[in-house]
This record gives structure tokens, C-alpha cells and sequence, in this order.
DNA sequence: ATTCACACAACAACCGTTATGGATATGTAC
DNA sequence: GTACATATCCATAACGGTTGTTGTGTGAAT
């Protein structure tokens, strides 16, 4: 029995819950065709009027991943160096909702590095999501709290620490609970403030 | 035509290579019985016999990667800092081997994730690492080389980044190449060298 | 004679994809 | 407004291909 053309809309979210549902019950290695039309409660004829490919849904789940993650509610980010602080926190599964979401991603790692296509797009997206952190990076070093020194090099080392906390965190949930991953994490930018400027000498000279 | 006794265990170095090249070529989403006997040249007769069943060879494959990690030709540690910094230059994907091994080993992430009891036997294999990782540093601790603090917490810190420059450095290899990521660890264990103690207040009563 | 190490063949289940057809909405002619 | 052609939305069914698994048979080793 087909919708009418008002409930188009309240469809395509349907689908975009029944996709989203499947990934996280089985990560991206589960996503099939049939496994989103049996979780809508449809068939697959829904599900190729709305994917062609199954290359459609792939790259469909990529985005949804990447809105998703996007518009989860971020922390007010203040400035300087607890703006920094806020994006690395938002990045953190300290939530069931992140832990989600977090886990989905890492899932797709194995998809993604299979083709070569989404590699890059992987790479471009993970390049753009420094930029952002190395701006913030900057920002701080201005105000004074961080040192000076390279912001995109600052930057690159802060996804890298977050983004590996986030892999042991979902592997180990009790070892790495909520407290213990803000802990950790303000471990590190305590250890990034006290780091004495290498580039900048001033400090030294005056 | 079956092999004689004294070519058997040949043979289960045969199959070994045989599941590690399809490891490498098509990630863990590509591990079937099927791709892992043609590899071998056999049928799935003989993947049978040595694997009666799939999840017997996934575990074997994770043994595998393990095994193949850890005999990995590793730097002659030196002791203290040096020691911790070999350890972790180990683990980074520096060579064309440790490249292949790390692709697969993220890979394995989606399937292990999935997998509830897999996912467990990643969390003990990781937790042991750390444990090790741990151990050299509180002897880089006590050699004066490092701050005090508790050992395990810098531990997992360092662990949590050099994983996650292994993610980024597999998706932009161009971006992270060999010496960059020596850089970028080495600006991570400068930053812990340059903190001030925190539990041991001797330095500040002095 | 029994056990081992395989080849070979087949199975049911699942995958992505395609074809067919029917129900509903939309557009157009009168 | 009514009548008809067209497009959209979706169920149903089937296709060939691949998967894990099972069973049978056969030659060599013990």
C-alpha cells in the first residue's frame, strides 16, 4: 500500500532510522538490503527505489553517519583552550548516544579501507576535522594558554590521542568510563601546556 | 593427494600464509573459507579440516595477526625513555609490514565489535599491552627520565595516541609518512617529560 | 584395518539485483 | 468537474552468485 505524497517526508526518515537502527545492532560489516527492509517492515522494493545499489546505501550510511555525528548537541564551546577542550570532549563515547555512534564509525573503518574511493573520502573528512581543531589550536596559543609551536602539528597529535581513546574506550567501557576518559584527556592537555615553546624563544631570551 | 607426515606441519605454515594474504588483499570483511582455500590452491575440504567451522578460523586469524604483530622485528629497546619510545615506534605503521599488519588489524575492529566475545578477548589483549607499556614507564619513572604519576594512567594515554595515529596515518599515508610520525610521538613524550609532578610534590618543596 | 588428509559435490541460506504488476497520486484534455 | 495517460511508490517473486556447512569417497600412513 503506497503513502500518500505528504507522508513522503515522515518516509525517508523511517528509512534513515531503519538504516541507522541496523548499524548499530550490527555495525557496517551487518548492512544489507534486506536487514533495513525488514527492520522498516518493508521489502526490498522499497529499499531499491530508495538505493539502487547497494553502493547507494553504503555511501548513504556514510553520510547519515557523518550528519549524525554532527548534529549530535555539542557542549558550548568557550574560547580559548576549554573551546578545545569542548570538541575533543564531543568527540569522547561518554554517552549512550555517542557510544553509538562511535562504535558505527569505527565499524566502518573495515568498509572504508576496502575501497579506495572511500578512503580518500575518509582522509579528506578526518583532514577537515583537524583544520577545525588546529583553528581552535590557534586560538588558544594566542590567548596565552598554550604554547607556541606548530598549531596543525598540536592539532594532528590531539586527534590522534582522542581518536585512539575513543577505540580503547568502546573495546574496554568499564576500564574507560566517562570520568576516566575526561581524566585522561586533561591529562594530555595539561601535559600540552606545560611543553615549553620550541619554536618561540622569547621566553628564554627576556 | 594428501601430504605425508613430515610435510603436515609445512602445511599449517602454508595455510597461515595462505589466511594472512587474504588478510592483506581483501581486510577482515573478505576472510571466507573459500578465498582462504583457493589461496591455498585447495578446495574447502581442507579449510574444514583444519577449521571446522567459520568462527574457528576468524579466531584463528585473530591469533594470527597477534602472533605476527608481536614477532614483528622489533628496535632493540634501550632502558627508560628510550625503551618506551621503541615501544611505540613499534607499534606505528613505519614499514610496508607494519602497514599491511596495522590495515588488517583495524579492519578486524568491525568484526570484533560485532561480537561480543570477541570484543572481550581484544579488551584483555589491549589491557595487557598497556600493562606492558606500563611497566616501562615506571621504569623510565624511576630513572628520573619521566614525571611522577601513576604509571598505568600515562600508560593508557600513550597507548591511546600512538592508536589513533595508526587510524589516521592508514587513511592519509601521504599526510603521515614514516618521519612525521615520529614528530608527532615525539612531541607527545616531550609534552610528558615536560609536565610538572603532579602526586610528588618534592620538586615544588625543594 | 583403521585413521588421517584431503578432493569433490551438494545443500540451504543469504546476498545484491532485476522484472512484473498493482495501487495511488499527478498532470492534462475536454 | 470528469476522463484518461503518466509517473510515483511499493509488494512480490525470482534470478544468479556467494556464503558456511555437510556428506561421501579415496588414497596414503599407521
Amino acid at each position: 500500500m503506497p503513502r500518500t505524497k505528504g507522508d513522503h517526508d515522515a518516509r525517508r526518515r523511517d528509512v534513515s532510522e531503519a538504516v541507522w537502527r541496523v548499524l548499530a545492532a550490527h555495525g557496517f560489516g551487518g548492512l544489507t538490503m534486506r536487514a533495513v527492509a525488514t527492520e522498516l517492515g518493508a521489502t526490498t522494493g522499497l529499499l531499491t527505489h530508495y538505493f539502487p545499489t547497494k553502493r547507494d546505501l553504503v555511501t548513504y550510511a556514510l553520510d547519515l553517519l557523518d550528519t549524525r555525528s554532527a548534529s549530535r548537541p555539542r557542549r558550548t564551546a568557550g574560547t580559548g583552550m576549554s573551546a578545545v577542550r569542548a570538541a575533543l570532549l564531543d568527540i569522547l563515547p561518554l554517552t549512550g548516544d555517542a557510544t553509538v555512534s562511535n562504535r558505527i564509525w569505527v565499524s566502518s573503518w573495515d568498509t572504508a579501507l576496502a575501497d579506495p574511493e572511500l578512503s580518500d573520502d575518509y582522509a579528506r573528512k578526518y583532514a577537515r576535522s583537524r583544520d577545525k581543531l588546529r583553528d581552535l589550536v590557534a586560538a588558544a596559543q594566542e590567548s596565552g594558554e598554550l604554547p607556541a609551536g606548530d598549531p596543525a602539528r598540536i592539532a594532528a597529535g590531539a586527534q590522534s590521542f582522542v581518536l585512539g581513546l575513543v577505540v580503547q574506550a568502546l573495546f574496554a567501557p568499564e576500564t574507560f568510563p566517562p570520568d576516566r576518559q575526561a581524566e585522561l584527556l586533561d591529562d594530555y592537555l595539561a601535559a600540552l601546556v606545560s611543553l615549553p615553546s620550541p619554536n618561540d624563544g622569547r621566553a628564554v631570551r627576556t
